[in-house]
DNA sequence: TCTCAATGTGAGCGCCGTACACATACGAAC
DNA sequence: GTTCGTATGTGTACGGCGCTCACATTGAGA
């Protein structure tokens, strides 16, 4: 029952204990001497799988983008053969609902771009998750993807959506009295998209 | 010429020091010890003027909603004769341009509050800048401030512009192609306030 | 079996926030 | 004008942080 010298998938046990740890403190919070106690093993190992703090951080951003997308993307599929307004809704609905279940991780995704500078990986997660409500927009407008029209209106409807979701989990909304407090859904409602 | 044991005006002067340091470096990156040094003072003497590290920051957060708000109401007097639309259509592009201007400054505004706990001064110095926008809404709509249709819609306004604002200043915008960003313009343009 | 790269540990450096004891300066009471 | 209390400054120190360097252990392939 003595523990192994070597602990065996380091690298993904730290990425849990942080993405644990982030549910509870705040990125603020989160140490590296920490995280390391918690999986049993010295500061210091954890340099032979991330380069530093930063480098941990990104992966688990670039890694929450991914669930993000994934989450949008499941969402629609359930809706699909009810049309594409549904198709915007349901994953507008779904990103709400992800930023409110990982509060802690999705501050981190949109807090930290500036300090990566050109890291490929948090920025193609980033960028995946983004088609998506893209794609969204495009069906219901019935023009292309590429269209600078629709990219904008996409980039209308993902600034709704993020700007809902850092006010409801900074806590500015919970200060409304409860009638006055909109849910997503009514501030999805005020977007003019189709147009 | 040498410099006199008291300072003077130490408290104002750190605010001063930090609000110049976050338009710099970013919130992680600013230290009491180093605002002290370049005011020009040990770093305990700044504990006669705040609590903690966190009271600056608060202070400095409450006092960026005070300057959000002036800003707003400025725009919206320089078009006050030419209407409600214009009126919301000014305090957006005002809202925008102050996070642009200082960004380090507001990601602090929206970062921190659930460290701040009850802290009414950031509370109500929040609220103040909100109601500018609750009122443009209320005026458009040609509602009462009060009602909840009002206050929902302009929850959903605020979200907006948030969201944009947090995105560009991100660099989330800065990586699409010049003619698919969008401006702030076109953005709030997507929302279907008045109806 | 030997070897070497991968992966772990430990000590230590320079920051950080902050607590405590002490020093200095100003303003009010006499 | 001296005295004295309070406001405001300094110095020292503690524990925690990210991170570096030297060294230890392990396991896989020659």
């Amino acid at each position: 029952m003595d523990k192994p010298y070597h602990h065996g998938n380091l690298r993904t046990a730290l990425l849990e204990a942080a993405h644990a740890r982030l549910s509870e403190v705040g990125e603020a919070d989160l140490s590296l001497r920490d995280l390391a106690a918690r999986v049993g093993v010295s500061v210091n190992a954890s340099y032979r799988h991330f380069a530093n703090k930063d480098a941990l951080l990104m992966e688990l951003s670039a890694m929450g983008f991914e669930t993000l997308r994934a989450r949008m993307l499941a969402a629609i599929e359930e809706v699909r053969p009810l049309g594409p307004e549904h198709h915007l809704r349901a994953a507008g609905q779904a990103y709400t609902e992800f930023a409110r279940q990982e509060p802690g991780l999705y501050k981190l995704m949109f807090g930290r771009r500036g300090r990566f500078g050109a890291q490929t990986r948090l920025l193609e997660a980033a960028n995946a998750a983004f088609d998506v409500v893209i794609d969204c927009v495009a069906t219901l407008r019935g023009a292309s993807a590429d269209s600078a029209e629709t990219v904008k209106a996409a980039a209308g409807v993902w600034s709704m959506v993020h700007g809902y979701a850092m006010l409801d989990i900074g806590g500015y909304l919970a200060g409304m009295a409860e009638q006055k407090r909109p849910t997503a859904a009514e501030v999805l409602r005020l977007l003019a998209v189709d147009a």
